[in-house]
DNA sequence: ACGCAAACTTGCGTGCACGCAATATTTGCT
DNA sequence: AGCAAATATTGCGTGCACGCAAGTTTGCGT
């Protein structure tokens, strides 16, 4: 139930798409991250480098996929199993940090730090958040069915806190500078995420409101 | 002072990057947006195909920048004035409306529409707003000169608030589904961007409080 | 069991982005 | 004015993304 479609066929892509995302991950460790081509990760696969770009739209996609995974999924499961009587912006808070705080390889995450390209992807995978998010935050208030105007906006708005708490935390350190005021970018995820997140919890609190509000009729 | 750096060497770039763009917006409304290749704005430019990479990182930016100009800019200029007493989130909203107003040519915005690889590009760019945004709110609070991660995150959100804006408004009106509810997609951008950016008010009602605190010694 | 239709893979061709090194232009300085 | 350093432009070469039109595999109804 949770993939939907036919047996076999999915099975098979779900392989490939594994297949190519470990190959990846697994050439990029070996040769460094700029000297792995889509042409090896496709042979390394067991497919044509056609068929490649049929699974992942770009050269970096694939190698950050064997990291990020299905964190997507796995974030909108965690909001939802908050119990209810929870504030919405501490069950998403909390549901990110904890998906972001389990005891990644570090390995891999120096990877992806080495190359500016990796670090773009990273970020961009990190969007791929926003969808279900949304539907999560939907499920909590109202559910509607059609997520409505304000919960698209407030998933997106939590997906950008998180693409700039991920920011602050790949920075390169830039030390103080001639401002005067030291920046302090450096810090652990966990306290990035919550002080960036925070930020928003005034928004999702009147959110929860109205819709508490307008469902008491 | 809007530019700095040396004189004659900056205006010849400018003057380049305006004939690229300028080419670029003439030609895609004259062969259709598919049917212009990078090198023929190039050429039309008097430049280099290797130059247009230079000034531009991919075949649409040229396109929506003869479109967007200088909307990032004008965006920030626009918050900044007003005056000090109306509301952060009034401020913002009310600059943003007001520069997605202005009498656009309709043309334009059509050769927009209809091209997914546009309508995308022109999303992306839309992002440009972010940092110029996150200035403008930081010196409205504050002005630590060293954003703030709580101001660097409402820019962030607010910029992602108006993608999902330009998104419904891009939407190609799909008309009601199987769902039963209509969702009612279509409307004026004004009125799409104000009730996008309410969902946000409460966060930069909140951020500015705090700043008034903060400095209220 | 058979066969058709839908879905997936593959090769090919085209256009594109970009690193690199050579060349040309501008700038600031004396 | 003239020179050296900084900065821009250009050509070239490589790898990549993707549309298209075969060929191949899977699913499903009868």
């Amino acid at each position: 139930m949770t993939t939907r479609r036919t047996g076999l066929r999915e099975q098979k892509k779900q392989a490939t798409r594994v297949a190519l995302r470990e190959a990846a991950l697994r050439l990029a460790l070996r040769n460094g991250p700029d000297n792995v081509r889509v042409d090896d990760i496709a042979e390394a696969a067991g497919v044509s480098p056609r068929t490649y770009n049929n699974y992942f739209s770009s050269r970096e996609q694939a190698i950050v996929a064997a990291v990020t995974a299905e964190r997507e999924s796995r974030i909108a499961a965690a909001v939802a199993a908050r119990p209810a009587r929870v504030r919405l912006a501490d069950a998403v808070t909390e549901a990110i940090v904890e998906q972001y705080t389990e005891p990644r390889d570090h390995d891999e995450l120096l990877l992806i730090t080495a190359s500016p390209t990796l670090r773009d992807a990273f970020l961009d995978a990190a969007a791929a958040i926003e969808h279900p998010l949304a539907a999560a935050i939907d499920q909590r208030l109202g559910d509607t069915g059609a997520p409505a105007t304000a919960t698209r906006v407030l998933a997106a708005s939590v997906t950008a806190g998180v693409r700039v708490a991920l920011q602050q935390w790949l920075q390169p350190s830039a030390a103080s500078l001639t401002t005067g005021g030291l920046v302090v970018p450096a810090g652990s995820l966990p306290d990035l995420l919550r002080s960036a997140l925070a930020a928003l919890a005034p928004a999702l609190d009147a959110a929860e409101e109205q819709a508490q509000q307008s469902s008491r009729h």
